[in-house]
RNA sequence: CGGGGUGUGGCGCAGUUGAUAGCGCGCUCGGUUUGGGACCGAGAGGUCGAAGGUUUGAGUCCUUUCACCCCGACCA
């Protein structure tokens, strides 16, 4: 892409009303643009990043047998009554809306219900379980006070999943490999080593739930973790989860993170509630044990924001960056040697953000920090001249001098 | 929802005791520049969040209202 043909700009200055560093810097470099509070549009830049994201918790959700559907954003209220969740006393985030005719809708804030209800049409026996289901959604949520730009809103993106068993045990067997495949999907976002399993409070049925946990200042839980990492716990339920696993609660130290993820287990609560069973062999009536799993995309593009970025910007890791390389031209001579890589480089695979506006080096410099693509390959009149090319590293800064062979060799390495 | 704060060109801001709006960035045109957000000159762009009121006169005073931000509460 050429940054001359780009309808988005960049910012110096970040906009008054956003004090959270991850909103700062998204519309500064032109990733997000602000609707209004809580409730963000992504710009080609910042949808190509969700699609990352996405891309990487599609393959991990595939690899534990999930089926990718899309559920709808209007929903029935007798759906939701069916387990007494429509009642605004019991869950306050609704948006209602409601039919020309007067019937009245939900904006879905979540698809428990829907998805059981639809499931209900398709799993009749034992013999149609186990399960899973997923889906990337919008999900609406009527929060009293939207915060932290991206990482709260009242509109965002997540991916839900959930998995049908006929017994506790293949349900707690999958759940378990469900912990494993969203650990590959952290890893695979470059925040493996600071995301933490963690104990938290559970649902009905279970006493914990699962969640899955960031070390970032941005955060706003509090989490206790032990010296090797091995254990962690929420602060809301430090006493219960210490004296249920016998640990030393001295033991443990707090950190400040985010929530990326939350799993839990529904038992067969959700299924009676509906009265959705399933026939068994025996020919008896049984209640589905229903488990699920979510990610709040938009929500981790936020946290890489804030765990990574530096004085100069945004610094995404190379698996989740909207383009890998920023080509920077400097010159008339540079000019053409640039826009001879750019295609180059397009041929080869390589998504290149290249900025061949008529400005000056440093401003371009300025853009590629902020814009925080890993590597930045900068094509000078007197690097034409010498035959070479300048390659900078984002994260390090680290600059080195290469031939056109040198680079397209570093570049094959860095990005297989 | 309780408390606090802020609304003035696209962005950041100034506007003294009321007298009909200004600066920086950005944008347009011309010229000089070209390795860390250049310089000179000439321009375009705002019913000062909205409504009502006081006044000869309101960005400025009063009332109401809307929006945004922060703290708290809330948060499968």
């Amino acid at each position: 892409m050429r940054r001359s043909k780009q309808f988005t700009r960049t910012l110096r200055d970040a906009p008054a009303d956003e004090v959270a560093r991850n909103a700062q810097l998204l519309i500064r470099a032109g990733y997000v643009y602000k609707v209004m509070a809580g409730v963000y549009a992504y710009t080609p830049l910042g949808l190509r990043v969700l699609e990352r994201i996405k891309q990487i918790v599609r393959e991990e959700m595939d690899s534990v047998d999930g089926q990718e559907l899309i559920m709808t954003n209007l929903q029935h209220k007798t759906t939701w009554q069916r387990t007494g969740r429509w009642d605004d006393e019991v869950v306050d985030v609704w948006f209602k809306t409601a039919l020309q005719d007067g019937t009245e809708l939900g904006l879905a804030w979540s698809h428990e219900e829907p998805i059981m209800e639809m499931m209900q049409q398709f799993v009749k026996s034992y013999k149609d379980l186990p399960q899973s289901v997923y889906q990337f959604q919008t999900k609406l949520r009527n929060e009293l006070r939207a915060k932290s730009g991206i990482m709260r809103g009242r509109e965002f993106i997540m991916k839900d999943m959930y998995s049908l068993h006929a017994t506790e045990e293949d349900c707690d067997r999958y759940y378990e490999s469900v912990i494993e495949a969203y650990k590959r999907c952290y890893d695979r976002f470059g925040i493996g080593d600071s995301t933490f399993v963690t104990f938290a409070s559970g649902g009905a049925f279970t006493k914990f739930s699962h969640e899955f946990q960031t070390i970032t200042d941005a955060g706003e839980d509090t989490l206790y973790i032990n010296d090797e990492h091995t254990v962690a716990v929420n602060e809301e339920v430090l006493d219960d989860a210490t004296n249920e696993l016998g640990i030393d609660k001295a033991s443990l130290k707090p950190v400040t993170t985010a929530e990326v993820g939350n799993i839990f287990k529904f038992g067969t609560e959700k299924s009676e509630q509906m009265g959705i069973y399933y026939t068994a062999a025996d020919g008896s009536q049984k209640p589905i044990y229903l488990a699920s799993y979510g990610i709040g995309i938009t929500r981790v593009m936020g946290v890489i924001v804030e765990k990574f970025a530096d004085d100069k910007g945004i610094v995404w890791p190379v698996q989740i960056a909207p383009y890998q390389v920023y080509l920077v031209s400097i010159g008339e001579k540079g000019s053409q040697k640039a826009d001879e890589l750019y295609k180059e480089l397009t041929d080869h695979g390589i998504e290149v953000l290249y900025d061949d506006r008529d400005a000056r080096p440093g401003e371009k410099f300025a853009d590629a920090e902020l814009i925080g693509l890993p590597y930045r390959v900068t094509v000078s009149e007197r690097g034409v001249e010498a035959g070479t090319y300048e390659f900078t590293e984002r994260q390090s800064g680290e600059t080195s001098i290469l031939t056109h062979e040198e680079l397209l060799a570093k570049l094959g390495e860095l990005l297989g």
